[in-house]
DNA sequence: TTCGTTTCCTACTAAAATGGTAGATTACTT
DNA sequence: AAGTAATCTACCATTTTAGTAGGAAACGAA
């Protein structure tokens, strides 16, 4: 797993929302000054978080944006897979994301990296929204 | 942390030698037939990591290459960082490849994103060729 | 009913990273 | 001298990344 800056986005969108009084609806403007987020780039993150059931929306004036769900329903792991795909140092020690790669042969590498994926998919999985406002 | 093909390769030829009896010298493409690498990129990778000390080498007939140290002082955090830089999951949790990142300013993202950071060097750094041969 | 506001949607683009190829040169062995 | 194998550097196509641009649709207020 390599954090691109949609999903650094996204946390930071998704953590803010998650202060924020439960469906208090905010523009992607307000959200993009106060993160530090080029607002036409989060417009984008926002829209796939909405499709993903994450955020919900309403349009005009007074519109914006608030979670779709609680935020202890919201794991890191999500958000990072919905944007980066695949937790696991490679594709091929990777549950949701499988594919061949070079060193699937070799039955010790495999062993060292599928460790790996294990802690970082616990570990994200079981941290939410709520775990870090 | 994602593994490119570089490092996977990489991985795959010292672990081949790591496994030749100490000192004898194999050619690269004698090592990419048997990893199923192409030849004349393993050629720049071997040259990567002779030049890294990881691999020592002689030209001509009876040429090629072998560990440049004992398998147990070459530990796979060190060939993956040699290739593919940080092993954290962004850069700005990073040691040695620390760089800016937008999650910088979040204490409690980087917080869960250190942790992970410090087991997979922990993990890597632990673990050495003697170990997977 | 119209105007401003804000989301929605899609296309586009520049730059960097990735995964190689190609070919010439140098050095060693027989 | 001939063959073999590493060394070195340049090149290249494709994919990914990190955005930008601009119009359409919907909603609220006046």
């Amino acid at each position: 797993m390599k954090l691109t800056s949609r999903s650094e986005y996204a946390l930071l969108a998704l953590l803010y929302l998650a202060r924020q009084e439960a469906d208090v609806l905010v523009s992607v403007d307000t959200i993009a000054k106060a993160q530090a987020i080029p607002p036409k780039f989060l417009e984008q993150i926002l829209l796939t978080l909405k499709r993903a059931r994450y955020l919900k929306s309403s349009k005009g004036q007074h519109g914006g944006y608030a979670l779709g769900k609680s935020a202890d329903k919201i794991s890191l792991a999500e958000v990072v897979r919905l944007f980066d795909g695949a937790l696991a140092p490679t594709e091929s020690v990777s549950v949701y994301f499988f594919e061949h790669t070079p060193i699937e042969k070799e039955k010790s590498l495999i062993r060292v990296f599928k460790e790996i994926r294990d802690y970082v998919s616990k570990k994200l999985e079981n941290t939410t929204l709520a775990d870090l406002v």
